[in-house]
DNA sequence: CAAAAATTTTGACTTATATCAAAAAAACTA
DNA sequence: TAGTTTTTTTGATATAAGTCAAAATTTTTG
């Protein structure tokens, strides 16, 4: 199997739609050029999950792995090209390259890593401190998320990022 | 391999450390009978991570799986009885039955979903509904673990959650 | 079982952040 | 580039939760 041959690549404008939280995710998408993010909506609302930017692997978690509809959209939010790798062919992958599996499991530790950072954030800072940790973790990319999107992430309002911010 | 041979039983008494923060994890415990939390300190005080009992595997997760020191000490809220597996034997099993990878890399899913759904937890509820989320996902033991450490988990003062069980 | 230690509750007060509303600024678009 | 839409900032007020202190209760231990 060629992998080259299995990866398709797309592009999406802005804003739009890469991932459907109402169809399952079968595809997992590596940015080759731009920025996307994970959102769910609450009470109308979007709320951002997660932002992925230049090569970093990108796709609805519990849906892509599970094979099951779950919660997450995924959009653009600057125009973005991205390589599409459809569920079945990382399935053979797994299947037939061991160390794929191996790869899988470390990489897996990675986000579990990231993962536990956050809920330490998440417990024991103060906005200012969210905030601040949020531009360590995300310094490469944090001008360019709308402020909206970057408060919705740290699960606090706009109105109190603005005034931390205003105070640099 | 036999192993059951590799696998060894210890007992500890309540309050009792079973892992230290000032050395590397090398074992996994499967608790048998009893209620165990990983804690670290933060100015001085200790902060609860997080509880396993009964049937439940617990290590230091950094530790044990990349082999350096980690913040995290274990402790004993009961008197506790655990089957220890030496990260050595989990290696050989890791490479000698590939199965074992891929159980690994299922189970970390899992405990990927369960730090996912924690974030969402702390970053969009009160204080009324952590605590309420916390009886749910350990509705098996939270009457056994002291009202102190539960606060520290959720992230929120005694005197606070003091007040919430008050009003039930 | 009594004394000591640890844990939990209650009270008074403070503070960080949310909420609601409107103005200002920036980014699109026709 | 003027007008419209979106995003960000600012202001006034409300509220959930924190802090500090002490009392009450429960658990441990000699």
């Amino acid at each position: 199997m060629q992998l080259t041959e299995r990866i398709t690549i797309k592009t999406f404008k802005k804003k739009e739609l890469i991932h459907n939280a109402d169809t399952i995710c079968t595809k997992s998408y590596f940015i080759q050029k731009g920025l996307v993010r994970t959102y769910f909506l609450k009470d109308g609302k979007e709320v951002s999950e997660y932002f992925c930017a230049e090569s970093e692997w990108i796709n609805s978690p519990r849906s892509f792995t599970g094979q099951k509809l779950d919660i997450y959209y995924i959009d653009a939010i600057e125009d973005t090209d991205v390589f599409c790798l459809h569920v079945k062919d990382l399935v053979y992958l797994l299947e037939n390259f061991p160390e794929m599996e191996r790869y899988s499991r470390l990489s897996m530790g990675t986000v579990l890593e990231h993962l536990m950072n956050r809920i330490t954030s998440l417990r024991f800072t103060t906005a200012k401190e969210k905030y601040e940790y949020f531009c360590n973790v995300y310094k490469e990319i944090y001008g360019r998320i709308p402020l909206g999107m970057v408060a919705s992430y740290l699960g606090i309002t706009q109105e109190t990022l603005s005034r931390i911010r205003a105070k640099k």
